[in-house]
RNA sequence: GCGUCUGUAGCUCAAUUGGAUAGAGCGUCGGACUUCGGAUCCGAAGGUUGUGGGUUCGAAUCCCACCAGAUGCGCCA
């Protein structure tokens, strides 16, 4: 039951009964800047009048006479050509009572049609601590993941691992130094090495394991243990961060699987059969520019015939789809988006399907303490780490933080305003109202009130009522519209909008004390229905629903 | 230089993708029922949507130019 499709119905069929068929522009339906205008409206007289050189308040005169024979509607009215249309009574009595008979899937959507999507996101250098920007990214995947979950796909969530390459060689020698300096022997850190401090934790865990062995040795049997010591201790730290924000990822995937698996030569061997690599001073070339207007990149490179970065992001992306999945969606930084026409370009020399590979960016996080704006650098140790603000703020409010912002946002984070007063954050606002309605209930049950369920719904023709009806008859279209822009912040806001109706409801209109013994099982239901909404909201949100706070 | 993103109230952000009088929260000021939770509600002040043009019934949104910020243009990842 998705409200705006219903009233679309209406409104084709009035067109068809008035002689207008093929309809090719889209129209819209939505809520009108003010209550009193109506519950819905539409700018379809507007796109006719193009097409048909009509007058658009004639058209919406003929419309609106069709329009007003439906039950649907109470009544439809035009002004300056926009249809207004009020709901009959009957259609919000609908509305309550299908949310409240489907608990545990209203909202839910089929537009994916059991398509199998993968989620790939939060794929860092395991080079240090998780960052407030990794953390928004980290959010972002997890609750698209989540809303594409509630529209009908199938969602696998994976990390890709850059364990390997020259970054994490500089960890390992940086690891090396801190654990020379536990033993009272002092190195430099090398140029474009890791300073932070972090590193003493994890030379502590090799001091214990292995002693001093290594003090004053280096060769290339220990770069690798230390690769491998560094590498385990920081996703380990990672994980466990990402953990306390509720983030799991069904697959973490091991850069050193590409290659233990042949994965970068059956690739490279799939783009020379279709004709787009070659050889030039002794490094191997991709043909970017026949393509796009780009130019050539290498693949493997000339001195140590190792793969570039973007070699293996192919290599990882072909095997995205060997393993089978519909589509890929991949969430990066937007200091990215000069790889993305590269990887699209990729997609079809591979000869895979244009749409496999959808790459969305998100804008930066800025932090801001002590009113100045800090950069953050990983190699310079200088951040303000994930962990520190989920200390200082807690996970709920972190994750709604995140959610809420247009991704295309960039993100000032005042720290200090975050951990002073948390009522910054909307969060609450929502949870108070999920948790009001428990207490209702808490309250009912106290007085020995029977909550009975569908009735007295007719009963439900108040303004804040309706209002709030309407309200939650949007729930399907925002997850839709959040899960097509990739979008949380819709999310977010829609759960305001509700929490803002309830509390208005709540404020000018008694449950417990109705008028009423069947008006207030009316409004129960509309508080049960109002409550479903805010907790499958929140849940998807990753966010708790409070029965008190 | 070329490309991408952003610019909206003092601050943090919206605006259902071209709709009607641009909305919330925080902050400021003023109010609210001995009754279901005052983490709430109601009201006020606060805006030439970076600037200037253009497109049309209608523009924060689309087009052009400029200004400002972020970011990218490696045999780095």
């Amino acid at each position: 039951m998705e409200i705006i499709s219903l009233i679309k119905e209406q409104i084709d069929d009035a067109l068809k009964n008035i002689g207008i068929t093929n309809l090719s522009e889209e129209y819209v339906v939505e809520i009108p800047p003010q209550d009193e205008l109506g519950d819905f409206s539409s700018n379809i007289s507007f796109i006719l009048a193009k097409k048909l050189k009509k007058n658009p308040k004639i058209i919406s005169q003929e419309l609106s006479k069709e329009l007003t024979k439906s039950s649907f509607f109470e009544k439809v009215e035009n002004v300056n050509g926009f249809l207004n249309f009020f709901l009959s009574p009957n259609v919000y009595q609908r509305i309550c009572s299908h949310i409240v008979s489907h608990p545990r899937n209203y909202g839910k959507i089929d537009i994916g049609k059991g398509k199998i999507i993968q989620f790939e996101f939060a794929s860092v250098n395991p080079t240090g601590p998780l960052t407030v920007a990794h953390g928004r990214q980290a959010v972002m995947g997890d609750v698209i993941g989540n809303i594409y979950e509630q529209t009908g796909h199938i969602v696998q969530k994976e990390m890709y691992l850059n364990d390997a390459g020259r970054q994490i060689k500089l960890l390992a020698r940086s690891l090396w130094v801190r654990y020379n300096e536990l033993l009272g022997s002092h190195y430099e850190i090398p140029e474009d090495g890791y300073v932070g401090e972090y590193l003493i934790e994890t030379a502590k865990i090799v001091l214990n394991k292995y002693g001093n062995s290594f003090k004053d040795k280096w060769n290339e049997e220990i770069e690798n243990i230390f690769m491998e010591e560094a590498v385990e201790d920081m996703l380990n730290k990672m994980l466990h961060t990402l953990k306390r924000l509720d983030i799991n990822f069904d697959v973490v995937f091991s850069e050193k699987l590409l290659f233990k698996n042949n994965i970068v030569d059956i690739t490279l061997g799939q783009l020379k059969s279709k004709g787009y690599i070659y050889e030039k001073d002794g490094a191997i070339w991709f043909k970017v520019s026949d393509l796009i207007d780009e130019n050539d990149k290498v693949l493997i490179r000339s001195n140590d015939k190792i793969p570039t970065y973007f070699c293996d992001d192919i290599a990882y992306h072909y095997y995205k789809y060997l393993r089978g999945f519909d589509q890929v969606i991949d969430i990066f930084g937007s200091d990215h988006h000069g790889h993305i026409p590269r990887m699209m370009a990729s997609i079809k020399a591979l000869g895979l399907p244009d749409d496999f590979l959808k790459i969305v960016l998100h804008q930066f996080v800025n932090i801001k303490k002590d009113g100045e704006l800090v950069r953050m650098s990983t190699r310079k140790g200088e951040f303000y780490t994930l962990d520190e603000l989920i200390d200082n703020v807690g996970k709920d409010a972190v994750r709604y933080f995140f959610a809420m912002v247009d991704p295309d946002t960039t993100l000032n984070f005042d720290v200090d305003l975050a951990i002073k007063k948390s009522n910054e954050n909307p969060v609450y606002y929502v949870q108070y109202a999920h948790a009001r309605i428990c207490s209702i209930f808490k309250e009912a049950e106290k007085r020995g009130i029977k909550y009975e369920r569908f009735l007295g719904l007719n009963d439900l023709n108040k303004n804040e009522e309706k209002m709030l009806l309407r309200e939650l008859a949007l729930f399907p279209n925002s997850l839709k519209n959040a899960c097509l822009q990739f979008k949380p912040n819709l999310l977010t806001q829609y759960l305001e909008k509700v929490s803002s109706r309830f509390h208005h409801f709540y404020n000018s209109l008694s449950v417990l004390n109705a008028e009423s013994y069947e008006l207030m099982q009316a409004r129960l239901n509309l508080c049960e229905a109002t409550k479903i909404v805010l907790s499958r909201g929140l849940s998807i949100l990753g966010v708790n629903a409070p029965e008190s706070m």
